[in-house]
DNA sequence: CCTTGAGCTTCCAGTGACTGGAAGGGTTAT
DNA sequence: ATAACCCTTCCAGTCACTGGAAGCTCAAGG
């Protein structure tokens, strides 16, 4: 299988794919014209990475995750410990955007909006709100 | 001022204002001997600097917001056209936090977690779920 | 006067996770 | 044969810094 059909199948695109290849995530044989050459287990390992890079996981968090996807004996503690600690730091995301959101909801509220020049929103910025 | 002292005052680190010298964001002027040598009016831009990007401002925003600041005749229309733009884009980013928080969460809460191999979070990913 | 240590300078390189584009070779269909 | 499209590698750019090396300046102590 060449890079685009797997591009389309795993729902990635052949760029991330040949990235994904430079930094050893996967290792794809060659076709003797030099084209990568895809199996099924490929395909399948772009899929687990590109819905666990959908949930946030960096790509460190997906390389051991991939390692403990292919090993039969893993314990899934080990799984659960590392969803969990991912879980932990996308509350804190959301935490702090949320509170970057209410300050921003209430300058852009309290500020008219009109062709006047005087503005809380930089009033408070500046640090004389 | 040396850029230690406006570091302390401004709150950012002195690798910082280099940086935002070196994008045109600030100009500070030199001194003999190639110090450079701040102004009351740089702290000022630079506090206004690190607090905007603090809610999240992007570099660019943050160029366009500094040139409302130092105008004097601005339309406080046009700052809240980009903080409301701004409050938009964090708003998505938030919604698509919690999904993803929500899925893991889940997936976290199926895994039991032990020593046994079988893991939900694994086969979800893997599109075996 | 010399040294020590802190603070300043510039420049280069690296981060994370791709993404864009150029230059060139391979394949397929007409 | 030729067009259109696929594939290859390599280089550079993104964003907003951050780390580190090599070297200059300055203030204080002996």
């Amino acid at each position: 299988m060449n890079i685009g059909e797997v591009a389309k199948r795993a729902g990635l695109p052949p760029k991330t794919i040949r990235y994904y290849e430079d930094i050893d995530l996967i290792r794809p044989q060659r076709s003797a014209n030099g084209y990568r050459s895809f199996r099924e287990s490929d395909v399948h390992k772009l899929t687990f990475l590109g819905r666990a890079r959908a949930l946030g996981f960096t790509i460190e968090d997906c390389r051991i995750l991939l390692g403990l996807y292919e090993d039969e004996t893993r314990e899934s503690a080990q799984v659960k410990e590392i969803a969990a600690q991912h879980l932990v730091s996308i509350d804190e995301k959301i935490a702090q955007l949320r509170s970057m959101r209410d300050t921003l909801a209430e300058l852009v509220r309290a500020c008219h909006g009109d062709d006047r020049p005087d503005c809380p929103i930089l009033s408070d910025l500046s640090g004389q709100g």
